[in-house]
DNA sequence: GCACGATGTGATACTCAGTACCGTACACAT
DNA sequence: ATGTGTACGGTACTGAGTATCACATCGTGC
């Protein structure tokens, strides 16, 4: 009886547990006696009673981190990050209904809803890294680099909602569609801006008093 | 002896402990005692040990909440969303001292950035919500919107974060500059017209009473 | 064949967060 | 003065997570 086998048996043991008696509702005893292993060997697979839920986020990390840093050159890095975000959506698309379960926990319970969270946060972070090594030395490169990984995972987390929901029938068409419109936000760079105005005022006076200059600025513009 | 007081010396003895002794080598009864209550009065006025970092989350949902509910018209409606996510950085800024220390609790101890992670997700949520109200209808309405939120958030975030880290002396301009690159994102999409102009303002009171002034003269110019 | 260390396992005992409950002290009303 | 509600502290309990120990298993070397 190999150590893998054990693991997925207490996987789903845990999951069977938490659909019939909430997670709340359920003991790591309950767990450890219905997957046949002592609680100790339970805690030594898992660490705790939230992990059993997320078991292979830290793979999937892996598989995005290398995703990313296969994209070398300036043409592919734009898609690149799509492609690894798609990594995500397709790892859950193939656990089926184990993510539709999982999400109904994470629904449920505050806890489990923070940990899943914080685990794109993640996510978020390898995409903001390397987005940002890639922009390095442009202004606001930082910002630019989380603006962008936040709206890639942010369309990502839309269409796996999606699915998880059963609101869709072609989650991966959606996908593309979700992308397109995430990168159409940074299609054009900052240069690239014509037709459109960007006014920052910072005043104590009141803002009727510069009103007039808004305008004659404006006229001048057009 | 009032309750308010009683509250924010048990924050203070909590905030104090956890510098000395760390988040996991601090108990509930340790807190307790150094606040002169009871373990039983500690949980009845937090909840958790979690909840005695986070006080006045609630409160400043509210007060966005309120924010946002207060732009009717379609025209102020940008704004209101960066003077919201304002809101919340002038809470961390008001809070000063304290608002370094929780950063350096939520920085090492992982439940605690999962605790914060999802708060900031919840005015992200908030965001999404209205955004999507005012969106309704139009193509792809949910998906811009849930980008929408994300982009101010991660925006905001980023100039708290600079301010936390203590890497700049003006987080407020940090933040109008921010808003000007999310709004940026987000002008010029595919249901509006060619000339946009996005306007960010920093002015002493009620900003929003005078907004909608300043949009009027220059929507009578175009 | 047997001794040996390494590793995985289960049982026990412990700390501490969080909940439930109970008695009490103090307010404020009639 | 007496009821009534409310906030408080204390006690006991459940359950997560940790530390520790004893034991079983499994090569590997001799």
């Amino acid at each position: 009886m190999g150590a893998i086998e054990t693991r997925e048996r207490t996987v789903a043991a845990a999951y069977q547990l938490f659909e019939e008696r909430g997670y709340d509702g359920t003991s790591v005893d309950d767990i450890a006696e219905r997957a046949g292993i002592g609680r100790s060997t339970f805690f030594r697979m898992f660490g705790s009673k939230e992990d059993v839920i997320f078991p292979e986020h830290d793979s999937l990390l892996a598989s995005i981190e290398a995703r990313l840093a296969g994209a070398v050159t300036t043409e592919t890095r734009y898609v690149a990050v799509a492609e690894a975000a798609r990594l995500v959506l397709l790892h859950y698309l193939a656990e089926g209904e184990v993510a539709r379960a999982r999400y109904r926990l994470t629904r449920s319970v505050p806890a489990l809803r923070a940990r899943e969270i914080a685990g794109m946060q993640q996510y978020q972070r390898l995409f903001r890294t390397w987005i940002h090594r890639w922009y390095e030395g442009a202004p606001e490169a930082a910002l630019r680099a989380e603006l962008m990984a936040a709206a890639v995972v942010t369309g990502h987390n839309h269409v796996l909602r999606g699915w998880l929901r059963g609101l869709t029938e072609d989650p991966m068409a959606d996908f593309d569609r979700a992308m397109v419109e995430v990168m159409r936000l940074f299609a054009g760079g900052p240069d690239e801006e014509a037709g459109t105005t960007v006014i920052v005022l910072r005043t104590p006076r009141q803002v009727e008093s510069v009103l007039p200059q808004v305008r004659a600025a404006l006229i001048a513009e057009e």
